[in-house]
DNA sequence: TCTTGTGAAATGCTTCACAGCA
DNA sequence: TGCTGTGAAGCATTTCACAAGA
């Protein structure tokens, strides 16, 4: 995992990457209420510490100005910037089982930015249905309906077995991230970025955190 | 953050509860084929290094023999009960939504160790319905069902304004540990661990390494 | 001989502390 | 005076390198 990006940008830690779009939120909250905002007040928040706020504004060359704060409207600009979130991602969700369908719904109607064009599914049954409104189409036609709708980002959610297959499909015509709920290590080039969310994992390391196991 | 648990045991730091459930997936599969597994066998598996997993296992006392390995089945029962696996952990999935209905019948399906026992949501229609065979509870009915389940976990896909409230609620209800799916900041005493999927963000971060992005 | 177990070095991120500028 | 910007210090985690034991 590397935070390099396309020559000549500066080099942005996974960790900052993180956290631009917690500011992206905050910064829409403070957008219309306020011009400027300080990094005290973005820490109160956030909860991450002022110098560390200052500290990721300075990697993409921050702009505040000493003794105001920062202009909210010019870092929500770049923060969108360096995200890429200045055009619209074309995304897909692949699996529309419980899990996808319920996903796809949700970043359907909340996301504008990334917006998710396609599903994908095996079953016949669920193909040429659609989900808010997006249509599901069969997983053997996505390669070409990623190339045709020009999709950069999907999000995986088939049963484990057939993760690999799909993200294999899908880089070769032309995805480079995935957010992959699916309980499997994918395997993918280099320049092909996966973020893994599983869930049984995060609900085994929480258990750790239940304290006072001894009580009833 | 902090891995520190109940008095005596040792202190594991959160970036190794984190890769222990991915050591029991590997060692589940594993078990039965093979008495021993060597710390580079499992660095293959897992993708940490040998180094890193040794480490790791020595957090817990490890005990491993030089010159084979470790064995399987001592390795999944000391790791199953560091992470509190080794009796059944009740969970409720509070908002019975498309998300947590999906989350519900992913978590009842796979995890054997971790049970949901319970939904909640504040719908007429959707309370008295069950999902898996798992009752779908009001949510004004929740301290006392927490209380009766003696549920100590909890999954939160609540719409965001409701996040809140039912933790709070949980909380005073004896729950300690908390997988939060809520776009929303959760306060929370101290002895509450409070683990956040936020898709939004996730898939907002993702976009950075969405590459080449001058393609058509 | 093979693999564990572990101090020491390296890395990466966060916090401190304060100089610099509006 | 207030807040930014940033080197330096401090931490946490990972990797290195190798001694020790089956």
């Amino acid at each position: 995992m590397v935070g390099l990006r396309h020559a000549g940008n500066p080099r942005i830690p996974d960790t900052t990457v993180r956290r631009l779009p917690v500011y992206l939120r905050v910064l829409s909250e403070l957008s219309g209420r306020q011009q400027e905002v300080t990094s005290a007040e973005l820490a109160e928040r956030t909860g991450y510490s002022s110098e560390q706020i200052r500290k990721d504004f300075a990697y993409f060359g921050a702009l505040g100005t000493r003794g105001v704060g920062y202009r909210v409207d010019l870092l929500q600009r770049q923060i969108r910037s360096i995200l890429g979130l200045d055009r619209p991602i074309p995304a897909a969700v692949i699996g529309a089982g419980n899990l996808g369908t319920a996903l796809a719904r949700y970043s359907i109607l909340q996301d504008r930015d990334i917006q998710v064009v396609a599903l994908f599914d095996v079953d016949p049954r669920r193909v040429g249905t659609d989900i808010e409104g997006v249509k599901v189409y069969p997983t053997e036609e996505l390669p070409a309906v990623v190339r045709q709708l020009g999709i950069r980002m999907a999000i995986v959610a088939v049963p484990p077995e057939a993760a690999q297959a799909v993200v294999d499909a899908a880089v070769r015509a032309g995805v480079t991230a995935f957010l992959n709920f699916s309980p499997v290590k994918l395997q993918a080039p280099r320049h092909v970025h996966i973020q893994n969310i599983d869930l049984s994992l995060e609900l085994q390391s929480l258990a750790y955190y239940v304290s006072a196991r001894s009580l009833p």
